[in-house]
DNA sequence: CAATATTTTTTGAAAATACAGAAAGTTGCT
DNA sequence: AGCAACTTTCTGTATTTTCAAAAAATATTG
């Protein structure tokens, strides 16, 4: 495989994962381009590398900028506008966990918490409520594991927890 | 909120829920509504709750047996065939946990696994290596994680782990 | 084995999503 | 101000995903 396939690949399985857990693939694709490519760039570099149009690679491009994923750098002398990704990739992971927690995450837990709250006085509701409270707990652990990310120091993270996990 | 109010809602949230992490709505709207019901419940029972079509229904309940999340049950003297969903619910996160890794994280694994092996001689291609490597790390974080959901115990799980995050 | 009930697959249409291209808006220079 | 270099937003189109309805297959009963 030459380093050009291998580039290519990478952009595309990466684009791939996203969609699987429902991120725009283009999103994705631009993510694994700049965090692969050594330099900032611009949007006409985007736009060339995935044919993408301008629109397209614009948008995606501020949605990246708004999971704080990625960074504008301008240039001295020159107007446009380049994109660098964040590197660190556990700062990335720590980044995604906290995005996803609060846009999607706490909302459910919060609503299963009101579901829980139903007082209708049947076996049926009864266990309407076992099952919602369950998954409360499931969710919560889930909310928990993103949140242990979250607030994890960087390098810590990786030694903590596969002692932990090895442990089982 | 009436129990019929409730029970609606969770239906819908736990569609949106499912939405949002690449999985297709129906599917997990059906899910909802054989986890909150008491008794078996055959196919135009789902048609008419959720108002689908006979296929589309047939379609999802099969993916959700596909997942191993619901199962098929027989009424003696009744050619209708009734499903039932796992109500378990840390046997449906430890079941839900083992499809992600091996649909989507195993074969990315794969993937970056072969991306590290480029052996081009430049200082891009040692930048490209190194952030491979890196993300390598973090999907095999990802990777563990789900597979510490799977081969937990039941109870053991939130136990070990709500203590574990606690102590973050 | 027919007649009937039930499930499964297929197919084309509808809905949702993503996108190109163009128009509009900004910024900065002369 | 006027022009040029870029960026952002908008709008209609294309693609993808989801789904209803019909057709086909399978199972069950008399």
């Amino acid at each position: 495989m030459t380093f050009d396939e291998a580039k290519a690949k990478f952009v595309q399985t990466w684009g791939t994962l996203a969609t699987q857990w429902g991120i725009n693939r283009t999103m994705a694709q631009i993510h694994a381009l700049l965090m692969i490519a050594p330099d900032p760039i611009d949007t006409d570099t985007v736009m060339e590398q995935l044919q993408i149009s301008r629109g397209n690679a614009n948008m995606n491009l501020r949605e990246l900028m708004d999971w704080g994923l990625v960074y504008k750098q301008l240039k001295p002398g020159d107007r446009r506008e380049y994109y660098i990704a964040e590197k660190d990739v556990w700062k990335i992971a720590r980044q995604v966990a906290k995005e996803r927690r609060r846009r999607e995450i706490t909302p459910v837990i919060e609503v299963l918490e009101e579901l829980k709250k139903v007082n209708t006085d049947t076996p049926e509701a009864e266990a309407f409520r076992k099952i919602v409270g369950d998954l409360s707990q499931v969710v919560g652990f889930a909310d928990n594991t993103l949140n242990a990310v979250i607030k994890a120091e960087e390098n810590w993270l990786m030694g903590q927890f596969l002692t932990f996990f090895r442990s089982i």
